[in-house]
DNA sequence: AAGCGGTAGTGGTCCGACCACTCTGCTGGC
DNA sequence: GCCAGCAGAGTGGTCGGACCACTACCGCTT
């Protein structure tokens, strides 16, 4: 028998999958509170020190959530904790990965407005609404990228499931965005960027699924194709 | 002026978003050697168990990686490399999301599948053909489940994106794997298994991307309905 | 009963020490 | 001259303790 653990990798890595195992195991509810640093490192017998990094790694990955002077919990593990992460890839990819998480996205993003044209109701059109004619009636790049993130992410929400429209959330950080859009946009791409975005909203308002994915599927390709002609340039 | 950093957030997300900062601009190159831990967190001003926190952090999040006696390199921030903590959401979700998870692979890997079929090469084929007659000659569920993973993961690779494959490699985790297929297998469903898998295949050889398409979807989509039914029950 | 202040308890940070491992360069024998 | 082997320095890994910042709760005052 093994009274001590086996000894497989550092003590934080046997930490975290300990961790993880409770919650797969149902042991530790979403929501629930968890012992205190100093309790949990006595139990798994290490240092407080080495259950922080543990702690620390789940927190980042969306699994914990620490609040100062309360006590460590665990997320919702809703799709949306647990994909946070995913902006990172984003953000740290350049060159040709950017091409593929943009081939990435056109398919989720296609799909994902196909299935919102056919499920989607007045109450989130009429948010949809909002952020086209709020995206329109300004020039500053700022609030359009703002108002631009909005429009999709609420046909995202629309398409019913949460685990696409958090993975879309991913691709379309801020940053992400920022970063490619900039020289697009600076080609005077506003206009077909309006007309495009005109499009998926028309196929939304007529519930047609397959306007709706050719629509999306131009408009993101639009962006892939200039990127990938750069990058050969 | 602001001598000291503007105090936001804990000093470890700070250190954190520095060392990313630095990798994105490019001050970091992928496989690079940073500072040692004690070197660091003299530079950022913070001591060095918060460093180390960050640092944790960051390997889990697979943009650092640390050799013990040797140092902190950057990892090569491929697709595998960042996306790797994918498996993670796939092995905490549970009843509807592993649904959606579904949904999001079953796109995913029908469009893959179809674009391995319009690119494979003979020796990628072979590699598929290889894990097929292997997972048919077998009444192993474990030897199995490995060469039904390594089929949908050649594929994958043969379709010539990098990320998509990595987003499928989380998606099709061991763990995840196991726990949905253990009873849909259960049911006596390894013929028609066998019987998708050989569509997937024949579709490949003929060089038909629809009719991959198609096969992939329906194959993902067999389980996807069967999970769909027990959730009901 | 409501407001308020204090206090115990929690996570956040820091320090210093030691251990385990890797790499390098020197030493010794062949 | 060459190579195996050893020893040292340097690195990440772990530990224990101390203190700080913040939260929550309880009891006191009004």
């Amino acid at each position: 028998m093994d009274e001590t653990a086996p000894q497989k990798g550092t003590v934080t890595q046997r930490a975290m999958e300990h961790i993880k195992a409770m919650i797969a195991e149902g042991r530790l509810e979403p929501g629930q509170r968890l012992p205190t640093e100093r309790d949990l490192a006595a139990q798994l017998g290490l240092s407080r020190s080495s259950m922080r990094e543990a702690i620390r790694a789940l927190t980042v990955l969306g699994v914990l959530e620490a609040r100062h002077g309360s006590g460590i919990y665990v997320t919702q593990l809703e799709a949306g904790d647990l994909l946070e992460t995913f902006g990172v890839v984003a953000d740290l990819s350049r060159g040709p990965r950017l091409v593929e998480l943009l081939e990435v996205r056109r398919i989720l993003e296609s799909t994902a407005t196909a299935l919102a044209a056919a499920r989607i109701g007045a109450d989130q059109l009429a948010e949809v609404e909002k952020h086209l004619t709020a995206m329109n009636a300004t020039d500053d790049p700022e609030e359009i990228l703002a108002h631009d993130l909005a429009f999709h992410r609420e046909i995202a929400a629309a398409a019913g499931n949460d685990t696409m429209a958090a993975i879309l959330e991913g691709l379309s950080s801020r940053t992400f965005r920022a970063r490619v859009w900039r020289g697009y946009e600076e080609e005077g791409a506003f206009d077909r960027t309006r007309r495009e975005h005109a499009a998926i909203h028309r196929a939304l308002v007529a519930h047609d699924p397959e306007a709706a994915r050719a629509a999306a599927a131009a408009h993101v390709g639009e962006v892939e194709e200039w990127l990938r002609t750069q990058l050969g340039a």
